[in-house]
RNA sequence: GGCCCCGUGGUGCAGCGGCCUAGCAUGCGAUCCUGUCAAGGUCGAGAGCGCGGGUUCGAAUCCCGUCGGGGCCGCCA
């Protein structure tokens, strides 16, 4: 090794040892006579002092070093001379005195600072990713990804699950994302995919008897990017035999709390994790994947306003849609332009609009509520009682904002989630300290793709329907729910998962609901039923996505941040410069042709 | 496919029709300096404002297009 210790361990206990240090010049005070430079590697930072008349040799090859330069120094650890102290250092008892100096590599002036914690262009720092990783920033959160699936490797060998790598290259499957499309070489016309998750090879190892798999996945997605999605993702992908949806859960919730507590136990939990089921979490969040550190929950208000003079209200129950609203605390005294804000809000959801009503703040009680101590463009179609339904239903108070939105079911809901986001944003409602776990149940085992013109599988068509709802399939398959469970944390989805179909009948069944024809079924999935023909045993799993989750520990609001090499929205990477064109020899080994 | 924001010396910001032959900080180079730690002092170099076009007597500033980056909707079984 080109080194004894390293720069950041160095403490006072090291004293009157001689060491060898490598690494980069982090800074440099040059006094003309004595140098001090502060020597960085990954574990940390010391200061080294070169002084002429105690060595020439150093002192003269220090004096040429500039920021970033690598060099290797030999010298003795001493104990920094009384009042020079530093005390913002871990290292800052001692100094390194120089012996000999070495200089491994010279350094250009880096395009932007290493050893100061400034903004930069986030387009510039993944140009030189590699400079980024010598911030603090990137090594901390890289570091920090590691410990966690070094956690997770731990924790679940310790509980029998076996890791097992499945291919990249894999079979096109149809629905779902777009996949990513390698072409065969020795296969003309031919393509592989990259997998959007090893769903179907994992099911395949229980059948195969593995029992207990595990795997730290790379999925690939060709959908369009956003701060918490990338085309290339991670997850902690597992799959177990002969469990139920309680089996599954509990060993997520026993290794989400662990890991916290272990890894990072500055963040608080609430354990055991609250249990929601789709519907309570839409309903009461207006989102499947709600941030439950707060309140502000939405409420029904179709009965107290289905009937009101107000004829957006009126129309939008009679045509089967509903009534809700949100009480904002202390938002009453909004501005024509902030309520204005929340509009716009509403109406990028898909809304026609929002109603507004503020509550005088001198309304002491809710029963003083009175339609003269109310401002809102509704306010002149409304009846008295009718008011104090809402305010009663809503729990407001003087002060408060009501937000209140009409229209088809669906809709109201998100349009409210959304709204009931960006209140907790801004209220600083929720505790940055906590990280609320929660699982969302009970999910519909379909939804209707309005495009296209037949039923979806909400999670993938592997997932088996609710035993009670079996007969629905035949009958009311939108009302028939799935053994699907997400686990959500902060307003993220982390994980997703379910208890999965096991039987030929049963999954052929499934397939014919989403509209596929038997010779499809056979090409496509013929090897999933053909398994499990040679006794499949009753499975589940659960996928956590691994970015996200280490996003929300690091207190990033960016899974690039998480990432050693993410790509930019556009799906570039820009240190390597992909995608990028190929040769036509290339090309025509492939038997691809470029049109256009 | 759509909506919104950003693009000024190496970096981060200011300037938003003439006061800009573009300002500040930091970095960079030289020099002085033996106890600093974002060392300090002095001197110096460094951009014509992403790119293209237009409006104007005059554009970094306004308009159009384009490229790059970001946030969002759609999309993400």
């Amino acid at each position: 090794m080109l080194k004894s210790h390293t720069c950041g361990e160095l403490r006072s206990q090291h004293i009157g040892q001689s060491v060898t240090l490598a690494g980069w010049i982090h800074r440099r005070r040059d006094h003309g006579g004595v140098i001090f430079i502060d020597v960085r590697d990954r574990e940390g930072i010391v200061q080294v002092v070169f002084n002429p008349e105690l060595s020439k040799q150093s002192h003269e090859e220090a004096s040429q070093w500039r920021n970033e330069f690598v060099v290797q120094v030999k010298g003795e650890v001493a104990r920094r001379p009384a009042g020079t102290e530093n005390s913002r250092m871990p290292t800052g008892e001692i100094e390194v005195i120089a012996r000999s100096a070495v200089t491994l590599s010279r350094a250009k002036t880096p395009p932007f600072y290493i050893n100061e914690e400034q903004e930069v262009d986030e387009s510039l720092r993944l140009k030189y990713r590699y400079l980024d990783f010598r911030r603090p920033r990137m090594k901390d959160n890289l570091i920090l990804r590691h410990r966690v699936v070094k956690f997770m490797r731990d924790f679940l060998d310790a509980r029998g699950f076996v890791e097992v790598e499945t291919p990249i290259l894999i079979k096109s499957t149809p629905e779902g994302a777009r996949d990513y499309l390698v072409p065969s070489r020795l296969q003309p016309g031919k393509f592989y995919a990259l997998p959007q998750s090893p769903q179907q090879l994992k099911q395949l190892l229980m059948v195969g008897g593995m029992e207990k798999y595990y795997q730290i996945a790379r999925c690939f997605r060709d959908e369009d990017l956003r701060a918490d999605r990338q085309p290339e993702f991670t997850q902690l992908d597992l799959e177990m035999s002969f469990v139920e949806e309680e089996d599954v859960l509990r060993l997520m919730e026993d290794m989400f709390t662990q890991l916290v507590q272990t890894i990072t136990p500055q963040f608080k939990l609430i354990t055991p994790f609250p249990s929601l089921s789709y519907a309570e979490a839409v309903s009461r969040y207006g989102s499947d994947k709600p941030d439950v550190r707060f309140g502000l929950h939405l409420h029904e208000l179709s009965d107290i306003l289905g009937k009101s003079e107000f004829e957006v209200f009126r129309q939008a129950v009679e045509k089967g849609g509903k009534i809700k609203g949100i009480s904002v605390p202390g938002c009453a005294g909004y501005s024509r332009r902030e309520l204005d804000e929340l509009t716009q809000i509403a109406k990028s959801c898909g809304a026609k609009g929002l109603v507004t009503l503020s509550i005088n703040p001198d309304v002491a009680r809710p029963e003083d509520v009175t339609l003269e101590r109310v401002r809102s463009i509704i306010a002149r179609f409304l009846k008295p009682e009718e008011l104090q339904g809402v305010v009663q239903r809503l729990e407001a108070k003087g002060g408060d904002l009501l937000l209140l939105a009409a229209g088809d079911a669906v809709l109201v809901d998100k349009v409210l989630g959304e709204l009931r986001k960006e209140m907790g944003k801004r209220l600083n409602l929720a505790d940055p300290d906590l990280l609320a776990f929660a699982f969302i149940r009970d999910f519909p085992l379909l939804e209707w793709n309005q495009e296209e013109g037949h039923w979806q599988a909400m999670h993938h068509p592997f997932t088996a329907p609710m035993l009670e709802d079996m007969p629905l399939l035949d009958t009311a398959p939108d009302r028939a729910r799935g053994r699907h469970y997400d686990l959500v944390c902060n307003g993220f989805e982390l994980s997703s998962g379910s208890l999965r179909i096991y039987t030929r009948e049963l999954q052929e069944k499934v397939f014919k609901l989403l509209g596929y024809k038997q010779e499809e079924i056979e090409e496509r999935f013929g090897h999933m039923l053909e398994a499990f023909d040679y006794g499949a045993p009753p499975h589940g799993g659960i996928a956590p996505g691994i970015d996200r989750f280490v996003m929300l520990l690091a207190r990033e609001t960016n899974i690039r941040e998480v990432i050693a090499y993410p790509k930019t929205q556009s799906a570039a990477d820009l240190l390597m410069n992909a995608p990028s064109p190929v040769s036509d020899t290339q090309l025509r080994d492939l038997h691809l042709k470029i049109v256009e």
